[in-house]
DNA sequence: CACCGTCAAGTCGCA
DNA sequence: TGCGACTTGACGGTG
């Protein structure tokens, strides 16, 4: 089983995606946008190796505009030694990658310069996985589109236009049920008569079911069957709704023992997850430490070494009680471990508990830094108990020292970030 | 440097 | 027939 996340990263420097706006758009400019982001994207799996990640969904926004006539670059041929040194390094750890065009990527509308568009759109999908090197177990997920009152003929353009695709796209294509028009036996019945693998998406069949009696793994085990030699193991979405947002919207991490209690009911290890989640790489690191076989304490250290400030932030009491939960190096106590962090990422931030954390940071910098800076921390200290200014200004200047002075322990932090 | 409107896509519900 | 909501992170302009 491979668990991973989706385009981007939570607290890892340089794998920013940079972009502009269509009126903006030069050839000068575009060259340097798409050089800066396949930079990014190296830093990611690069990130994804050094984590043992193995499943990660590369962004539709890597190459700007790139389904667009708009962006006219032959860019697979201007970056495709950078491409494919990027997809060795996908290839050579082992890792799974996919892509996933957005919900405006309709290959069964009515409107052919739409369908047109959409295959556009997947053939620029499919020119990226190509110019990676990477094979038909690398997928380019899609949903089926829209309904326009009419579902049976909408399911037909849909098995039309698909038809009319290319080979290179139809060995990747995969489809996926949607929270509003087609559900998960719509899609597997679409599926099955192409022969497309169907990716099961838990929180969409949540919203959007056509069994309230059937549960997910029945679901899971049926897509199984859509998956061949050639598709890789079984992918599927796993997500969990927001519990304060509106229904669909995706939670900000996975909470750990609702994960654990679909993991075990699921009871399999050939089928690769998929997270879709606010805290990205986050979730995916803390899903693969629950499942792990190599259970070892150290897991959980190098968490600790990049949540505690964030602890600390939230709730001083959990930061001392997960110092004391990770005394007994022979124990893996990993649920209690994320529960904490859980817990204490709920927590009120308090103005007293928010400086301590900013004086504990402030310890790297207390002796090494200029006359200049110390003034201004203290200084922005004063500003902020007097609401003058926001904790992320501080904590701005904090990270611009961290990178300035390289400090490494607080390089890999997530207090600037969560 | 913080803030916020805008962008870009296609569908669908509602006037 | 036309328009706003939906979605997302980043742009781009303002103060």
């Amino acid at each position: 089983m491979s668990i991973g996340y989706a385009c981007l990263t939570i607290g890892v420097q340089n794998t920013n995606l940079r972009s502009c706006t269509a009126k903006n758009v030069d050839k000068e400019k575009l060259l340097d946008l798409i050089s800066h982001n396949l930079n990014s994207l190296e830093n990611i799996i690069d990130y994804n190796i050094k984590n043992n990640i193995k499943l990660f969904r590369i962004s539709s926004d890597l190459i700007p505009f790139g389904s667009s006539p708009i962006n006219s670059l032959p860019w697979e041929e201007e970056f495709s030694s950078k491409l494919s040194e990027i997809g060795e390094k996908i290839k050579t750890s082992g890792m799974r990658i996919s892509m996933h065009p957005g919900q405006y990527t309709v290959l069964n509308s009515p409107n052919i310069d739409v369908v047109n568009r959409a295959i556009d759109d997947l053939n620029y999908h499919t020119k990226i996985l190509d110019a990676l090197g990477v094979g038909s177990e690398h997928k380019i997920v899609l949903h089926i589109g829209g309904v326009y009152n009419a579902k049976e003929e909408a399911i037909s353009r849909f098995i039309t236009n698909y038809d009319k695709l290319n080979d290179s796209i139809k060995m990747r294509l995969v489809i996926e049920n949607d929270d509003k028009s087609y559900n998960i036996n719509d899609v597997l019945e679409i599926g099955t008569k192409l022969g497309i693998p169907v990716i099961f998406d838990n929180l969409h069949n949540e919203i959007n079911c056509y069994d309230k009696e059937k549960n997910d793994v029945y679901w899971i085990n049926k897509c199984k069957r859509t998956w061949k030699e050639k598709d890789g193991n079984q992918k599927m979405h796993y997500s969990q709704q927001n519990l304060l947002k509106k229904l669909g919207s995706h939670s900000n991490t996975i909470r750990f023992d609702q994960f654990m209690e679909f993991y075990e009911r699921l009871g399999r290890e050939d089928i690769d997850i998929m997270l879709e989640v606010k805290d990205k790489n986050l979730s995916a690191v803390k899903c693969i430490n629950a499942t792990t076989k190599d259970n070892k304490i150290k897991r959980l250290e190098d968490e600790w070494s990049k949540y505690k400030y964030t602890i600390l932030e939230n709730s001083p009491n959990n930061y001392l009680e997960i110092r004391k939960l990770l005394k007994n190096k022979n124990d893996y106590p990993v649920a209690s471990f994320y529960n904490f962090i859980e817990i204490s990422m709920e927590a009120e931030i308090t103005v007293g508990n928010a400086i301590n954390a900013l004086l504990h940071v402030w310890g790297y910098f207390k002796n090494i830094s200029e006359d200049k800076e110390k003034k201004s921390f203290y200084k922005s200290i004063e500003d902020y108990k007097q609401g003058k200014i926001s904790i992320s200004a501080i904590k701005n200047k904090l990270w611009k020292m961290t990178v300035k002075y390289n400090q490494l322990y607080l390089l890999n932090s997530y207090y600037f970030f969560l």
